[in-house]
DNA sequence: CAGCACGAA
DNA sequence: GGTTCGTGCTG
């Protein structure tokens, strides 16, 4: 169901095929209302909304254009992200900007922000910037999100920020309220009770919005056409979070002109998967009872977690034949108790391994993930740093990245201040403890070096301590850790440092980054 | 705690 | 491809 259009609500009512009795109790329906406990009750309801294409979308906006218009994101020659317009002409993240505009001529190429080498602010440039003096800046797409998030935040008590464009939602709240609206029944029920079955007719106002999967007895009964079935508690849950879903992925829309892609479903690894079957601008809807059937769309290897190694070796412990479909096979030839066996020396392994391949698997929501570090890196193709006044520059470019980030990250924790009054955390100031500067060598060793860093509360202030502090940390790493001296004629290392920083020369590197860490509020 | 491997977007 | 971010292990 897209955002932008809306279809005229149905004028009957939907039919159930109510399960005698219900399987679920006072108990289950109590835990929804509660954001500690509702991801483990079977009446869970979880969203994930995935901006689609996002950097994608951002340029688009920031041009005026529409999502009929072919634009992308590109990154020096490469693409960070390709609108769904310009995928019809078969682009790809894998495309160069030159291929891309091969199959698209009218391509429209967004490149992301840059800082120049030796600069504290970032911009956007006319044409495509050189990557030898450039940095580019992820702040535009990180203060977009930040505003989505601010919509979802709005609404929902549980909420968890899985990347710049994905986030997790706990609808148990929001699902309970309308339950006991609609059932006033429900309130009858007495504790260790079971449920009242659902009533053979929902409410007007019930409906499914968005792609309902299909259960393999569905499919099996091949109803074209037919109304997905809804036989308990679950599938009503799930009725009344998809119009939750979609009032919220309209409300993205009409206040900043995104469009979305969500999952809806018991847990957030099958919401994931359902987040990503139907793009862009739709949302897909796993009941309990079709769980079977749309885990036949994916392998073991794209739940998230196992998409690495971790998934291989398991299939490759587990001897799953290589045409199998490794889902199926899985969870067809192994109980509990010999995937404990096979997974002899990680046990929790096991179990989840067990829950994952029925789609079971109940992962809590992370509500607050503290910054505990940022990072300002830039890598370098050919000997791009030739002396240490390049050097410099870019650690410059770096304490004006992080500065940036670090107002951000005031002005996000202002907000939360001042909307979360219980918050008792009053003092939200949180400040770097230690610099580090890390160096990568054509050689692929990666060195580091790091400092104690003093408290201030100006962050411009901490700008220039970044700025000054990595400077010095630069030296002493030149130092200790290259032959710098050699490079430059056998001249002592003290001397070079009082010259020109353009006449120094230091050794080739592959990447330099600049990291703030132990991101915290001060005792007093 | 630092440094690394891994997984993800 | 490049630029991030997070977790968990090991020393
Ligand atoms: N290897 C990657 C993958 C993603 N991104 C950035 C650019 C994307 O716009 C954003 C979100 O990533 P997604 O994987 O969600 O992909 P998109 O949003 O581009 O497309 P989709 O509509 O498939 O979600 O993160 C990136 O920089 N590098």
């Amino acid at each position: 169901m897209s955002v932008k259009n809306s279809k005229e609500p149905p004028t009957t009512q939907l039919h159930t095929s109510p399960q005698s009795p219900s399987q679920f109790t006072y108990q289950n329906l109590h835990d929804l209302n509660d954001p500690a406990t509702s991801y483990l009750s079977p009446l869970s309801t979880i969203g994930l909304v995935d901006l689609n294409a996002f950097f994608a979308q951002v340029e688009q906006i920031r041009l005026g254009l529409t999502d009929q218009d072919p634009v992308v994101c590109g990154q020096w020659h490469s693409l960070i992200a390709v609108s769904y317009a310009a995928r019809k002409y078969g682009i790809s993240r894998m495309d160069t900007i030159a291929s891309a505009k091969t199959k698209c001529p009218n391509l429209i190429i967004g490149h992301a922000p840059v800082y120049k080498k030796g600069e504290e602010y970032w911009s956007y440039v006319d044409g495509l910037p050189n990557a030898a003096n450039h940095k580019v800046s992820l702040d535009m797409y990180r203060r977009e999100s930040r505003k989505i998030l601010r919509v979802i935040n709005e609404k929902f008590d549980l909420t968890e920020k899985a990347s710049v464009d994905e986030s997790y939602i706990d609808f148990g709240r929001e699902v309970f309220t309308k339950l006991m609206e609609y059932f006033p029944e429900l309130k009858d029920v007495e504790k260790d009770q079971s449920l009242p079955d659902i009533p053979s007719e929902l409410p007007l106002g019930l409906y499914w919005e968005g792609e309902v999967i299909k259960s393999e007895q569905e499919i099996a009964d091949d109803g074209e056409g037919t109304e997905p079935v809804i036989k308990d508690w679950d599938d009503v849950c799930l009725v009344i979070g998809s119009q939750i879903l979609l009032d919220l992925r309209r409300d993205i829309y009409k206040e900043l002109g995104y469009t979305t892609s969500a999952g809806l479903a018991r847990n957030k690894l099958m919401a994931k998967l359902a987040g990503g079957f139907k793009k862009p601008d739709d949302q897909t809807i796993i009941r309990n009872s079709s769980i079977k059937a749309f885990l036949k769309n994916f392998e073991l290897t794209d739940i998230t977690g196992m998409g690495g190694k971790l998934g291989d070796s398991l299939i490759n412990q587990l001897e799953v034949p290589p045409q199998a479909h490794t889902i199926s096979y899985i969870r067809e030839h192994f109980t509990l108790e010999q995937l404990k066996e096979e997974i002899k020396d990680d046990v929790d392994l096991a179990v989840k391994l067990y829950h994952i391949v029925r789609g079971m698997y109940a992962m809590e929501l992370t509500q607050r993930m503290e910054v505990k570090s940022m990072t300002s890196t830039k890598n370098f193709t050919f000997d791009a740093v030739a002396n240490l006044e390049d050097a410099y520059g870019w650690i410059k470019v770096f304490s004006g990245d992080l500065h940036n980030r670090l107002v951000d990250l005031d002005n996000e924790n202002l907000e939360l201040s001042l909307t979360k009054m219980e918050t008792k955390e009053k003092n939200v100031i949180r400040r770097p403890k230690t610099l580090s500067i890390g160096v990568v060598f054509p050689n692929r060793i990666r060195q580091t070096r790091q400092l104690q860093i003093p408290f201030y509360k100006d962050l411009s202030k901490m700008k220039t301590i970044m700025y000054e502090n990595g400077c010095v940390l630069l030296r002493e790493f030149f130092e200790a850790n290259t032959n710098i001296s050699m490079v430059n004629n056998n001249i002592p290392c003290k001397e070079l440092y009082t010259k020109d920083p353009k006449k120094v020369k230091v050794v080739e590197m592959q990447n330099m980054s600049l990291t703030i860490s132990s991101i915290h509020q001060p005792k007093s």
